[in-house]
DNA sequence: CTTGCAACATACCAATTGGTATGTAACTTT
DNA sequence: AAAGTTACATACCAATTGGTATGTTGCAAG
């Protein structure tokens, strides 16, 4: 016997993006002014690999336990130019939120509110999507926006609202889409949209990190599957 | 109008444990041999210091954060005494893993097969229990479980089976009362009780994340809540 | 064509790590 | 009461941290 949410969460991948290497669409848009010159064409460029080396060590280190001049050590580039482009060790932080994390999710999500179908479909290809992402290498990395709230928020208040942003418009994009589910009779009414947008969130979360300490990719798939089966009209 | 889910959500709450400063119920019982040495004794409660104010500073640091020798000194101890009982940091880390987050979340989860009440009661008074011990002091801090499991799994393998193996317990605790819920008729027989119990760890500890990001500690309540509420026989 | 500035490279640095080596007082065992 | 052990305190240490100070090189505008 297949359910709805059975069937609803049957792969329809997105376009596949592989978080290790970075998708080389985020890049920051720089030289909109039309004049670009070749220097400063090339300094974007060894910014992007700085700062895109430092995500990949955060991710499994932590940004305490990242020593940012061996990171770019690796890339052949010195800490000359790492200090160049980001005065501290904070401002490299707050760039690799700003820049790579916050665009990265901000992408994914607004799925659920650009994408074709109806909102429970949109809502299992965005959990399919996110479950495609883990893979036995990565599964012990964890969810990068998760990682780095856990650590950062109570030590340092820039990072904190920087996160807390990025995670109140997913909390918007995913209420809406519950808001039209209701509206549609594919989501039970009887739960309240901003309470279930912030379970849905929760759920997410902290399937990540269960599959994370348990070191098995699966146990994010069962808690999405349930909790989309919590959500259908009965 | 006041649903099931609501009503079992009021506050019910055990014994009240604050976390901060430990509760110290919480001590390796040492001297069971009967014979109890002055010097041992005034050991084991040196050690026992060591160990609740280094988790304290993981709680809020990191472990990778942590200067376990700071952390002693405003204790009015030394590096010697600190050395003395653990002979590297990574053994001081396993120490309160095993004997003080271990023991704390055990104590608390069992309550799901050991407490009064029916299963979704149990369940409800687990949840609210859990809620209480989040107030606007410690809501940055988040879950210690959790923190440490985002941290550590990726870079200690033992850290991180000690963690997988407090998870295992739980969801095992879990799994059974809502097995039991099931067949008593309270919990919706068609959700499978295996990835029922990963779903509500994840929402816990997904809450908590939400809640400590988001620096609002009624945000983990919307996520508990809505939990049981999906769970409970429509 | 030269002056200026961006984009790095190299060398250096004070403070901090996680620890070790060694001493000593108190207590325990024989 | 001598000898050994536990429970610390103190002093020291190499490696690492997050940076800074000072070059050097190449493009680009005036």
């Amino acid at each position: 016997m297949t359910t709805t949410a059975d069937k609803v969460l049957d792969y329809k991948p997105l376009e596949k993006v592989v978080l290790s290497p970075l998708p080389n669409q985020i890049t920051t848009s720089f030289g909109t002014s039309g004049k670009i010159s070749r220097a400063s064409e090339r300094g974007q460029e060894t910014r992007q690999l700085i700062l895109e080396a430092n995500f990949r060590a955060i991710w499994k280190h932590g940004f305490q336990g990242v020593r940012a001049d061996k990171v770019v050590q690796e890339l052949g580039i010195t800490k000359g130019a790492l200090y160049h482009y980001f005065p501290t060790k904070q401002d490299l932080g707050y760039a690799i939120v700003d820049e790579l994390i916050k665009p990265m999710y901000l992408k994914s999500w607004q799925q659920l509110e650009t994408a074709e179908g109806s909102s429970i479909e949109r809502l299992s290809t965005l959990l399919a999507y996110l479950g495609s992402m883990i893979n036995n290498e990565n599964v012990t990395l964890g969810c990068p926006l998760n990682n780095l709230m856990q650590e950062m928020s109570p030590l340092d208040e820039g990072f904190r609202t920087r996160l807390s942003g990025i995670l109140t418009t997913l909390h918007g994009y995913s209420k809406r889409c519950i808001l039209q589910g209701q509206a549609e009779g594919s989501i039970r009414s009887t739960l309240n949209a901003d309470s279930l947008a912030w379970m849905l969130l929760a759920t997410v979360e902290g399937g990540y990190s269960m599959s994370k300490t348990m070191a098995d990719s699966t146990v994010f798939g069962m808690c999405a599957r349930l909790l989309l089966k919590t959500m259908i009209t009965v």
